[in-house]
Parts: C-alpha cells; structure tokens; sequence
RNA sequence: GGGCGGUUAGCUCAGCGGUAGAGCACUACGUUGACAUCGUAGUGGCCACUGGUUCGAUCCCAGUACCGCCCACCA
C-alpha cells in the first residue's frame, strides 16, 4: 500500500509518543553508549500551569540538546517536574473554592484549605505534563518530581523527599547564620497579606498627584523663606510659619515622625532642630538634617514616616525618629487602639481621625485627608505627577512597605562562590551579554525575604518559646527559636534549653516568666509552650534547590553522583534573578558545586507587536492549537528556526504553516524512495548506517553533502546556535535533497546506476531523518517507522560522525557547475 | 538616573571585513508519473543617520535619532 500524501499528525503523534514511552526510550541512560553523562532539569512549570508559547519555545530547546545527546549515546537525563508555587496555587484554588460557593479559606482553616490545596493539585497537577507529552518533550516522567512532595500533609501518591531536602537545607543555614530574623520594612501584599521579595515587585508608572501640605512649626514660630539663583541673587522672600513637604501618598502623614532637610540647604538649614506640628493630630516632630533630603527635588522639606516608606526608614534610623505603623495588613487605616501611633497626639485629634479614618481603605483615607486639608487650608497645592508605583506582580495591587518580623537569607554571605564560579568559567551564562546583568545584581544584591504569610508551602522549621531566665533577649520582646527539621527535636531543643522535660507545643509560645531574687525565670509550675512559625518560605526557596533535591539530595542517590553537576541550564532571561542566580548561590552553599556548567538564556516570545504574551493582554498564541492545526513538529522547527541568541522571537502562523510544509516536503520525498524501491527496507545489504560504495557523481555529491549537514548540525547545536541547525537542515533537506538530487535521480532509478542510487538515496533518506529527529522527532519516527525495520531502534539511534573523508572535491565541482 | 538590545526586501527575521540572504507575501508560467502543504522563473534593499579605522564597512569604532527591555528612584 502507497503511503499517504501527507503526515497526518493529529493521528500519528499520540501513537509514537506512546511508543516512546512504552519502549522506554527517555529513561535515564536509555541508549547510553559510552561514559559521559548529559543531564537538563526542566525549570519546573507552576503545577497550576498550562502550556503557553513559553514553555514550548524552552521545552523544544530541552528536548533538542537532551535527544541529540541520547542519540548520540551520552548517559541522558532529562529530569522533569512542577513547583507548587505558592502564590500564584494559593490565589488559583482560593479562586475555585469561591465560584463553588465553598467556605473562604479563612473559614475552613489552614489543614482543610491544604487538603483542598492537594486535591486541586491531584486533579490539574497532571496538565502540564500531558501539554509537554503532546510537544514530544522527552523528559524521563518516571522521576517526576514536585517541589512539595512528602510535605507533611501529602496525600497518597505524592511521596517524595523534596521537602525533606527543603528544610534540611533552611536548618543548614540556619545554623552557619546565614538565615537569619528581622523587624524589618518589607515589600507588602496588601491583597495577599504577605511579605513579598524585591523581585515579585513590578514598577507600575501610573497618572497620580503630588500634594504639598503645610506643616506649622512649633509655637507660632516664623521665619524667612528665601529663594536665589545660582549667583546667589535674592529672587524670592517670604515670611512663613509653616514648612511645606510634597507627597504621592497623603495618607501616610499619620505616620509622619520628621521632616529631614539637607544640612546645607540654606533656605531650612537654620530650622534643623526645631519643630513643626503634624496637622489633624498635633504630632510634635523635629525638623532634621540628612543627605537624603535633596534640596534640588520638590521643596527641599521632606515628610518622613519610617513605618511606610524605605527611604525614611533609613533616615529615621540615621536621625534617631521612632516608625509609627499606621496601616492594618489590608492597607487599611490602623488608628484605633494603636499606641505608638496615639503617643504625642492630642485627644481631639486623635478622636476626630479614629471617627473618620479608622478601618478604612488607604485610598479613601488619601481622598479625606486631601480634602480636609484643603478646607483647613494646609494644603499648599497640587501637582499632576506621573510617576512609578510598585506592584505586586501576582496581585497588581499597589504594594506598601510594611514593618513586620520576617525570615532573611543573608545573600551577602553566599554570594561570592556564585559571582566567582561564573567570573572563572566553571559557569558560563550565554548569550554573554546576561553575565554582566548576572554580575551586576549579585553584586548589590540585598536581603531576601523568604516568610511568605500563605498557607501553601513550606512551612518554616522554627518554633518560638519564651526566652529562659538567663538568656534573655536584650532587645527584649521577642522569642527563643528552635530551628530544627522535626517538632521532635525542636522539642528536645527545647527541653534541653529549659533543662525541663515538660515542653509542649501549642499554637502560641507562652510561659511566664518571673522575676525571682534579681533573675528572670520560668514561674513557678508553669511549664513552657513553644509554637511553630505559621508562614512558609518563598517558592524560590524550594525551586533554588531543584538541580540537587530532583535527583534525591541530601540521601546519596547514584543519580545525584552520576547526573550532578548538571550540565545545562535552558531558562528565560526572567528568570535570571528568580531562580538561576540563588540555584547558583544555594547549590554552591549547599554542596559546594556548581549546579551546571551551561546557563543558555533564551529571549521571550513575544506577540506580533513585540509585547510579552499574557493573558491579562489578550495576545496569547495557544501552542496547543497550534500543534492541533499544524503538527508538533511544525511548531518545534519554527521555533527553532527563530531561535537566535539574543533576540526576542515573534511568532506568526504563516512560518509555522511554512515548517508544516517543509514536514510535507520530507514525507513525500520519502514517498518517492518508496515506489521506486529506494528505501532501507527495500535496499538489500544496505545497513542505514553505512554510506553506500557509489560512483556516480549525482551519488557522490549528495553522499558528501550529507556529511557536511551532519557536520554543521553538530557544530551548531554544541554551540547552542538552535537556528543555524534547524535552516542548515532546512536548506538541506528541500534545496539540495528534494530539488536537486531527487530529480537527478530519477532518470538513474533505470540502468547501470540504479542499484547504487537506491542504495544512496535510501541512506541519504535515512541519514536526514537522524538528524532531523532532535528538531522534529515525529514525522521522523513515522518515517524511519514506515521505510525500515528500524522502529524499534529509531528512539535510539545512533547519530553519525562521518565527517570530510566523505566529501568528494570532484563531484562538488561538476554538481556546482550544474546548480550555479 | 544606570544598563542592555534593536534598526537589513512589503511583513517576520537570519547573516557578515570582500557581487546582500531565508520564510511568507507578490508577479508570470506550469494538471512532467514524490509533493499544488508543489515546481520553474522573477519583482523587491544607499543593510536607520553622521563621522572614523581600512585597499575595501551592512559588518569594527565613535556619535545621533527612533523603538524595545531590564534595574534603581523621583519626597
């Protein structure tokens, strides 16, 4: 029976892949032939996730380096997996829970909301996988691996030691000090209530005002405003009894403590020292000097609320000023019952704001505030004013700095293994150019704040108990910490800590203290409770550890010692700082190795305009349909094909349609070997992997261009030059095998020649789809499939390393003068 | 404010110290026995601009303009 005209995809693909992995061919050293090994871990796609443009784009990459390695007998790994993604898992299933009208998770508490967290995740968590199976993704699925598996509510089925490797690891750094805990401003969700890290932070340039309020200074004082040129002319006097201080955000002047000036600025520099009164609650603040206050910038006076803003916590730590926390974890007013923020206002006022602004979003406390400075005529005027706002880049609210306790990693202490590993090569980041994007963040990288205040993840393996008599804390107030992997031995921690069996463990550290004969002990009878910290760590936590906990770290699997260091890492450019430098920083603070010798940072795909796809955009191209309408492999070489380092890639279906085509163009050269007896199963003695004895120059010629494709795939894709190998395939298969050669063939399939042109073309045949296979692996597998009985080799193959001997100068020469 | 990238055919993009390349689109012709998801032939470019280096620059260097991105911040 005549083979088809075309591939049919849509039937073919579920078949092979199936096979794949019946046979299988994507198990770890499947194919193996020789020593080296080659291992990629898969930068682990949000369990919540779905397949986008992305993904495909990273995968294909993944898949190419890991088949052409397999194929080439390396000992491969391809290690696959999901991160449970704290955020983005806890805001999807919140988000279900509230369509079906169940209990919000508050209500159904912490232990249900998980369980629920679980069953989601059991129910979509397979998604993502089936999505990466239909792009042909040869990942060994048996080691799939997830960031929260055998976390201690894990259901069935999800066993594991990723958590195990987790908190190992925070104890480990806990213990050298490198975690440490912290009153701290931080970046603050006020829709998911939790701390966030810097980098989940987008600047968000909104159309927004500045106000300037008056502030009077203390008793009625006045003085002499005066302006003057760069000369030092006299161009402006006024006497004033008031300061004036400009603001985006009104609403925090109930935390105002001072106004900073710069000391040399003449025009306030006599105030410093003074006083002004905070207008609606009669706050008495001083007037201080501090670089920070730039006399170039709005009215040189700045408004200082250390609580609320990053910049004045600085000054009021420089100046000695006491941060008032105005704001609840909604971003709502926090007035009432609020003792530093009561503390040195008068009564009246105090009531008045309470009555008015207590509870009450910022935004509508910014619109009273405004307003009632306008009719008590402190307000001094208003601006338009666009100007950058940080946002949450899960929640898009506007986030606030928010004083709260939370858990650190000191960066500055494992920094430096991960900036010399890539300064000395043992890491190389390509394209280059995003080495010194790496440099230059880790080398003025701050604090990472790792609590999260969600419920989904890993909860932090510290419990807080009252300090021992002793052991007081000299800063006072806060809590004795027991870090350790199990409540066991924080337990014995504990017990050991306060000499007493009697520990227990309760939702809240408790145990009195009493003051006995000058020293702090545990009251009489009273036995000492300590309690876990509720919050969890930062998913990057976990992912940072992916390239050692996927391969059974800290228990020394005979993976981690064959696979680890891992050789390369395939990521977007987004992701640099997220998750590829703090792999680099915990894996060299961890186990003191690099995590892999290659970091290729691939560029976005991007829409038609050269947007970021999103959904929020609207401007997402499903891979899914795509694969649907044009086949996996269509879809893989295209983008291949647009795979060049260093540029984003914008993709239309009209390429695609053209590498479907191109699958077309190979299918029915094949096609043409096939009736005129021209493949391998019809070429009697003719092993595919041996190059036919021929003599005619049509053979010859085409003989020795197959071994220069073969060298320039090779040459491309260990330079990771993706596109060089997919246009030189390209170019290969339809301008010299289908234009040329086919059709010089075909007058040779009779006569003195044809025994040796079958031969030629049914090797030359099988030889393209070798190396076609990383980029598009299933018309190939059909077709070696249909001209051979190579099927079940085909996942194997072995890729070839002929190389020039096979080039014949001579046949070259009359074959140009032929072509052109 | 700091940094990075881009500007090449109508569109999307490769490339490169020495007659400018691909895909798509377009034009004309073609039911040749692999393929119309095709073939043959063609149209189409001062390679952003200005200087410099060079025998020679689209390519290297400097500057300009516009576009995009990242980081930091604007009280």
């Amino acid at each position: 029976m005549p083979m088809d005209k075309t591939f049919n995809a849509a039937e073919a693909e579920a078949r092979i892949y199936a096979a794949w992995e019946k046979s299988g061919a994507f198990k770890a050293g499947a194919n193996a032939s020789r020593p080296e090994t080659f291992c990629i871990m898969i930068p682990p796609p949000n369990v919540t996730g779905s397949l986008h443009m992305g993904h495909a784009f990273n995968n294909t990459l993944q898949d190419i380096l890991t088949r052409w390695h397999r194929m080439r007998g390396f000992d491969t790994l391809w290690q696959p997996g999901q991160d449970h993604a704290g955020i983005a898992t806890q805001m999807v299933v919140e988000r279900e829970l509230a369509k079906e009208g169940n209990l919000s998770r508050r209500e159904m508490g912490r232990e249900k909301f998980l369980d629920k967290v679980w069953e989601w995740k059991g129910q979509s968590g397979n998604t993502i996988i089936n999505q990466l199976k239909r792009l042909g993704a040869s990942c060994d699925w048996s080691r799939n691996a997830f960031t929260m598996s055998g976390a201690p509510n894990a259901p069935e089925g999800e066993e594991g030691n990723f958590h195990d490797a987790v908190i190992k690891v925070f104890v480990d750094l806990y213990n050298k000090g490198f975690i440490y805990r912290g009153k701290r401003l931080v970046n603050w969700d006020p829709h998911f209530e939790t701390a966030i890290s810097d980098l989940e932070v987008e600047q968000v340039e909104v159309d927004g005002h500045m106000w300037r309020l008056r502030y009077r200074l203390e008793g009625g004082e006045t003085f002499d405003y005066v302006e003057t040129d760069a000369d030092g002319n006299e161009t402006f006097r006024e006497t004033r009894d008031y300061l004036t201080v400009a603001t985006t955000r009104p609403e925090t002047m109930l935390g105002d403590t001072g106004v900073a000036v710069h000391p040399e600025d003449a025009r306030y520099r006599h105030l410093i020292g003074k006083h002004v009164i905070l207008p609606l609650i009669g706050r008495r603040i001083p007037i201080v000097a501090d670089d920070y206050a730039d006399p170039t910038k709005g009215t040189g006076a700045v408004k200082i609320t250390p609580a609320h803003d990053f910049n004045d916590w600085g000054v009021g730590s420089r100046c000695g000023l006491r941060a008032v926390n105005v704001m609840t974890t909604r971003a709502g007013m926090w007035l009432k019952d609020n003792a530093d923020f009561a503390e040195g206002c008068d009564s009246d006022g105090l009531a008045r704001v309470i009555e008015a602004l207590d509870g009450s979003d910022r935004y509508e406390a910014r619109d009273w505030i405004v307003q009632t400075a306008t009719e008590e005529e402190w307000l001094d005027g208003i601006d338009k004013d666009r100007h950058m706002v940080p946002h949450g880049d899960r929640s898009k609210v506007a986030i606030e700095p928010y004083l709260t306790d939370q858990w650190f990693v000191d960066t500055a202490k494992i920094v430096g293994p991960a900036l010399d590993a890539v300064r000395d090569g043992r890491t190389k980041i390509l394209p280059e150019q995003h080495e010194k994007v790496y440099f230059h963040w880790l080398e003025n990288i701050e604090p990472w704040c790792i609590s999260r205040q969600l419920w989904w993840g890993h909860q932090i393996p510290v419990w807080f108990g009252p300090y021992r008599a002793d052991d007081m804390d000299p800063a006072g107030g806060s809590f004795k910490q027991f870090c350790a992997p199990t409540e066991a031995e924080a337990v014995a921690l504990a017990q050991a800590y306060y000499g007493i069996d009697a520990v227990t463990v309760g939702t809240g550290p408790s145990g009195k203290m009493e003051l006995v004969e000058g020293r702090y002990v545990l009251g009489h009878g009273a036995t000492p409770t300590i309690a876990r910290d509720p919050d969890v760590l930062d998913t990057w936590f976990s992912s940072g550890l992916w390239p050692i906990g996927t391969l059974g770290w800290p228990e020394e699997t005979p993976e981690l010692q064959k696979y680890f260091p891992t050789d390369v890492l395939i990521t977007g450019f987004d992701i640099i700082f997220f998750w590829v430098a703090r792999m680099m920083m915990m894996q060299l603070a961890v186990v003191d190795q690099i995590p892999f010798h290659t970091v290729y940072v691939h560029a976005l795909v991007r829409d038609e305009k050269g947007k970021k796809m999103s959904k929020s955009l609207g401007n997402v191209l499903d891979p899914l349909e795509l694969i649907d309408d044009y086949g996996a492999d269509a879809v893989r070489f295209t983008l291949t094909s647009m795979a060049a380092m260093g540029r984003d890639l914008k993709l239309s279906k009209d390429r695609i349609a053209g590498y479907r085509n191109f699958t077309t163009k190979l299918w029915n050269a094949t096609r043409f070997a096939e009736m005129n007896a021209a493949l391998c199963r019809d070429v009697v003695g003719t092993e595919a992997a041996r190059k036919p004895d021929a003599k005619h120059t049509v053979n010859r010629w085409i003989i020795g261009e197959v071994a220069r494709v073969r060298m320039a795939v090779d040459e491309a894709l260990a330079s990771y030059r993706f596109n060089d190998a997919a246009n030189t395939l390209y170019a290969f298969t339809w301008g010299k095998v289908c234009d040329w050669y086919v059709e010089f063939a075909k007058p040779l399939m009779d006569g003195d020649h044809a025994a040796e042109t079958r031969a030629t073309m049914a090797w030359v045949l099988d030889q393209a789809f070798i190396l076609l296979h990383p980029i598009m692996p299933f018309v190939t597998e059909e077709l070696w499939g249909l001209t051979g009985d190579r099927a079940k080799l085909l996942v194997h193959a072995d890729w070839p390393d002929y190389g020039a001997d096979l080039i014949d100068e001579n046949a070259d020469r009359e074959m140009n003068w032929v072509i052109g």
